[in-house]
RNA sequence: GGGCGCUUAGCUCAGUUGGCUAGAGCAUCUCGUUUACACCGAGAGGGUCGGGGGUUCGAGUCCCUCAGCGCCCA
């Protein structure tokens, strides 16, 4: 059709479909707004910048629902500001994700050729991540055309671009040299099969059946009546090798008093299937008092004295320490601790000053330190430390139990925890800085309560670890050599600042001490005294090679995503240049994004804004919620439940798909989106409820016609031949279902304009209806720009559903025909409707900009010039037209009220018609008994009432009589009457009565009841009183004549 | 353990500072193929707003409490 516009064929709207062939169009228009270059922006000062940075997706897959969410979302307002007048950019983009991104192609290359990247090295690995990316960003960004996102495409990066990477240098070079950046240990999730560190997200934690070992650990030289060993037990026998102390509870019978009256208050509270659980459990611990208090207090003040104990197999001296980790009413009471391998023991290691013995090389095999266990893996050691401590006596015992496991969520093997050289950014003021801008509401995070999790996330101030174990990623810029001695540390440093290539402005040299304090345990591990590195900022190559001449090698780790993805809002604009387009476009406008990374991204956008340019990235943030399935659980890939966008497209087209994710976004976070599969079987289209079961199945057999086709999942061959059974959900029926009214309405219209010739509309031929269509234009219009810029979508598209469908589809284009049946009517009603079709499609266009620039181009054939005051040509595409801006005067509350009469009492006339089943044809007659006013305001509106619902007013004003079989309505201080003459069915007239009656009486009971009440009568504001009395005199009325009604009905 | 949400019709959800008889879509039932639209039109039925307590003349809305569900952080 658009491309039908460009051609010179004269128009026949009888051409035009009673369906939106939106697959065809959608490509046809996308293309038309990409060559008519709408959407670039460059920097222009006559214009105000509008700007959104896309959150940019992951490269690890194809887009999902939520995706389509979070563009929509921004696509609306960037397409609203655009027609606005704003220069508008939006700024697309993918993500480089680290860690995902490699595991899903390591696991590929594993699954295809058996290899690991260690196979490949670092260089070709990368060249296949790159491809991968390559394939996966295409998809995601044909994805983002095929929904409308009106991105500037000429713009588009990625985080690992040469761009985005210099963007990160710098901001690596700066941090570092204001020494905000430093190396030191840390206790990392390990994924041993990856060979690198993993996040606390990508970390899943499983329950499994495990066991329990008890041992027994002697006491080095026990005083007199001091027992000769120390119990611990353990889920982990081989981590034992590590252990550099046990803990014992400082005052354990505080401990376990504490403990029990936590239980004896559960059991207060306890439902009855627990009081017996609870109740064994407070036994147990007061047994547990009796016999064991005494020996742990023992062993607590053989702690304070500093008794040691010799660590089995090692043979090592350990302490035996005091904390509060180790628990009074477990196991035995005592807790070996092994701060290199276990999370809680490496805090106890820290409150305690504890050695931290690392026992594990990076591939899960032992280290050095555990001696003849050297090169086992944890599997093979912890079979060896049992037998071997069986041997010397020390196993006491073997208990089965449920443990928890942290599992890669990556890699699906055994997380271990493992102390290494992490490099940190650290946080004191970065963060401070991060929380004052929004605690001053210059950033302004929407919903307001998400501020709080901001806030207090920041508050932390925790040290971000950014250094990552990959090979896909920004390589960290720094050089590094050990030097044994501050002299040698000295001589470097003098070495390579005397170079030719250095320089201050790009390279910076930090000394990091070592972390082992002890001179003597540095000198036996043989570790240096320092570690000297230096920062260069921008690729040098000279100064590079100078370094790796003099002995520097370059720091192996990438840095952790987040750290590019921190400067997306001034790196994709060209920052550290002083480019036009950040001067210009910098700080961003909004930035809608989903609540699980305001602390990862948002944060840390803001925090880089500010160190980089002295200004925040983004005035408001808006927060969108998730879209749950038919379970309530989240959508998510490893889940099998996420939704292909284009699923829903094919079905019901980039609008639909839009209108509906629109319409989910209410201020009440997580909506419910069950789903389900149809059928692609012509005759079949059998809808199948999605389930856990069928989620991530490729191909599902369909229960009724029992053929089978394929789903999203569908990677083999085999299964992709069969036909695709897309996903489907009610919510975008409701939003296809919409598409086609708007379309049909357009069709009514254009089928309706021959012979349009504009002309200013005459304000003297505005009739009561289009008075009430302008005054509902100017209403909608105006609270959906204001909900719109309140990030209100839901409310938004609800306001214009129920204007576009119940306000001019079905009352004014209803009206229209029968004004468009007298030719004196004719040419007012063509503008007006033109005009009110126009404006329509402006306030929908943002929503569902395919159909309605569809219509706009359609429109633009028949009736190019139109306009209310004055009658303009419009423009050629809808994308560039301008927002609605509608003359407060043309809302009017009192046209509004008159208009109201006439719905209403055309509502009664056919709820009677249909109670009384009148066929639709046959006409009734009818009056209505009201006071002047009111019947002067619904004279101009009486001839409707033929054309709508086949009833003709004979009479009406406070003289009308009712005829003498008749069904009455009394409403609104009125009464009409419809005359039933050798009509009635008085069964069901009478029924209809009995029911008005019973609910008028009950509304009258209430309303009397709290007229009478003195203290509402006193206290409640005058006019809300005076309502309800005026409210309860007209119900009397109301009863009064449905009373005599019913009276006269029953004889 | 701490924080933040949610619970309104069979289903999915609206309901802005407390105030007329709590709304919509889908589903259900009745009627209807009048040349924009059956992806349609007309109408109907369906809710003691999770339980309990409080504040108030008045509570779906504010406060407390309990229960269930979800998310984030530890």
């Amino acid at each position: 059709m658009t491309t039908e516009s460009k051609t010179a064929t004269a128009p026949d709207p009888a051409d035009i479909p009673s369906r939106f062939d939106f697959e065809t169009a959608e490509k046809e228009i996308y293309a038309d707004w990409m060559s008519g270059g709408w959407f670039h922006a460059k920097p222009d000062p006559d214009r105000k910048p509008y700007t959104i940075v896309i959150p940019p997706p992951n490269v690890t897959g194809a887009l999902h629902l939520g995706h389509a969410l979070n563009n929509t979302l921004q696509d609306i307002m960037i397409r609203l500001k655009r027609m606005q007048g704003f220069n508008a950019l939006w700024m697309p983009g993918t993500d480089h994700a680290g860690i995902a991104t490699q595991a899903r192609v390591e696991k590929r290359i594993k699954d295809q050729e058996g290899k690991t990247r260690h196979d490949l090295g670092r260089t070709e690995l990368v060249r296949r991540i790159f491809q991968w990316k390559e394939q996966y960003e295409a998809r995601i960004l044909g994805q983002l055309k095929q929904m409308g996102c009106s991105c500037d495409w000429d713009r588009t990066r990625f985080t690992l671009d040469d761009v985005c990477a210099r963007a990160v240098r710098h901001t690596f070079f700066d941090l570092f040299k204001k020494s905000l950046i430093y190396r030191g240990k840390r206790l990392v999730n390990w994924d041993t099969y990856l060979g690198t560190t993993v996040s606390d997200d990508e970390v899943e934690n499983k329950t499994v059946q495990g066991n329990f070992w008890h041992f027994m650990y002697p006491v080095i030289d026990p005083k007199p009546g001091e027992p000769p060993h120390v119990i611990v037990a353990t889920t982990r026998p081989e981590t034992m090798l590590g252990d550099t102390a046990v803990a014992v509870h400082p005052d354990p019978a505080a401990a376990l008093s504490k403990v029990e009256s936590e239980l004896k208050a559960k059991l207060k509270k306890a439902a009855a299937s627990e009081i017996e659980g609870i109740e064994q459990q407070i036994e147990a611990l007061q047994t547990r008092r009796t016999e064991m208090l005494a020996s742990l207090e023992q062993l607590r003040d053989m702690a304070n004295d500093g008794r040691m104990l010799m660590l089995p197999l090692m043979d090592r001296p350990i302490s035996l320490v005091t904390d509060v980790w180790a628990k009074p009413e477990l196991g035995s009471g005592c807790v070996k601790i092994t701060p290199a391998h276990d999370p809680n023991d490496y805090e106890v290691g820290k409150r305690c000053s504890l050695p931290m013995i690392n026992i594990m090389n990076a591939d899960g095999t032992l280290n050095a330190e555990t001696g003849s266990y050297q090169s086992l893996t944890m599997k093979q050691a912890r079979k060896k430390v049992v037998g071997d401590l069986e041997a010397l006596g020390l196993l006491k015992e073997i208990e089965d139990r449920e443990i928890e496991m942290p599992v890669s969520d990556r890699s699906g093997t055994p997380i271990e925890p493992y102390l290494t050289d992490q490099w940190f950014v650290k946080m004191d003021t970065l963060a401070q800085s991060a929380m004052d801008v929004v605690e001053s509401e210059e950033v302004k995070i929407n919903p307001q309560r998400y501020t709080k999790g901001y806030l207090s996330w920041l508050g932390e101030k925790r040290d971000w670890p950014i250094s990552r174990q990959l090979w896909w990623g920004h390589q960290i810029p720094v050089w590094s050599v050990p030097c044994p001695t501050q002299a040698d540390c000295d001589q470097m440093r003098d070495k390579i600042t005397g170079l030719s290539a250095f320089s201050d402005e790009i390279a910076a040299i930090e000394v990091e001490a070592s972390s082992e304090t002890d001179p003597e345990k540095r000198k036996q591990l043989e570790l240096p005294d320092f570690n000297l590195h230096v920062c260069v900022q921008d690729e040098s190559a000279d100064l590079e090679k100078a370094l790796e001449e003099l002995g520097l090698v370059r720091e192996e780790d990438v840095l952790d995503t987040w750290f590019s993805s921190a400067l997306w809002p001034h790196s994709t604009l060209g920052w550290p240049d002083k480019t036009a387009e950040l001067e210009y476009f910098y700080p961003t406008s909004a930035l809608i994004t989903s609540r699980d990374i305001i602390t990862l991204w948002v944060a840390r956008m803001v925090i880089m804004g500010l160190n980089n340019l002295g200004q925040i990235p983004f005035d408001s943030v808006f927060i969108h919620p998730k879209i749950l399935d038919g379970n309530g659980e989240t959508m998510s890939k490893s889940k099998g439940n996420g939704i292909d966008p284009l699923d829903v497209i094919d079905n019901f087209g980039a609008d639909a798909l839009r209108f509906g994710m629109a319409d989910l976004t209410t201020e009440t976070q997580d909506v419910r989106l069950p789903v389900k599969y149809e059928c692609p079987n012509e005759d079949c289209k059998h809808q199948i409820v999605q389930t856990v079961k069928n989620r991530t199945l490729a191909r599902v057999q369909c229960p009724k016609c029992k053929q089978e086709f394929s789903t999203q999942w569908a990677e083999k061959d085999e299964d992709r031949a069969l036909p695709r059974g897309p996903v489907t959900s009610e919510r975008f029926e409701v939003a296809r279902n919409f598409t086609n009214k708007l379309w049909n309405a357009s069709r009514f219209a254009m089928l309706n304009l021959e012979g349009y010739s504009a002309a200013p509309i005459n304000e003297a031929d505005l009739t009561v209806e289009d008075r009430w269509i302008l005054s509902r234009l100017t209403t909608v219009s105006n609270n959906v720009t204001t909900a719109l810029e309140n990030y209100r979508y839901a409310q938004a598209t609800r306001e214009l559903y129920d204007f576009a469908w119940d306000n001019f589809c079905s009352f004014y284009v209803e009206i229209l025909k029968d004004r468009f049946a007298n030719p004196d009517l004719r040419p007012h009603a063509q503008r007006m409707l033109v005009f009110a079709l126009d404006q329509l499609l402006r306030l929908l266009h943002p929503v569902m900009p395919f159909v309605t620039e569809a219509i706009w181009q359609q429109l633009n054939r028949f009736a190019p010039t139109r306009g209310l005051d004055s009658a303009q040509p419009a423009s050629e595409c809808l994308i560039g037209a301008s927002w609605p801006q509608l003359d407060a005067k043309w809302y009017s509350a009192d046209i509004e009220t008159q208009f109201a009469r006439f719905q209403s009492s055309l509502g009664s006339l056919r709820e009677i018609r249909s109670r009384q089943n009148l066929p639709p044809k046959k006409e009734v007659k009818f009056s209505i008994r009201c006071d002047q006013e009111y019947a002067q305001s619904l004279t101009p509106m009486t001839s409707y009432f033929k054309s709508m619902a086949s009833a003709e007013l004979t009479g009406m004003g406070p003289d009308v009589l009712p005829p003498e079989t008749n069904a009455t309505v009394a409403s609104d201080g009125i009464e009409m009457f419809v005359d039933l003459e050798g009509l009635i069915d008085k069964a069901a007239e009478i029924k209809r009565l009995e029911k008005e009656e019973k609910k008028a009486e009950g509304n009258i009971m209430g309303k009397e009841k709290k007229l009478s009440n003195e203290k509402f009568v006193s206290s409640a504001p005058p006019e809300i009183v005076q309502r309800e009395r005026d409210s309860l005199a007209q119900l009397k009325e109301q009863l009064a004549t449905v009373k005599a009604s019913l009276k006269k009905l029953r004889g």
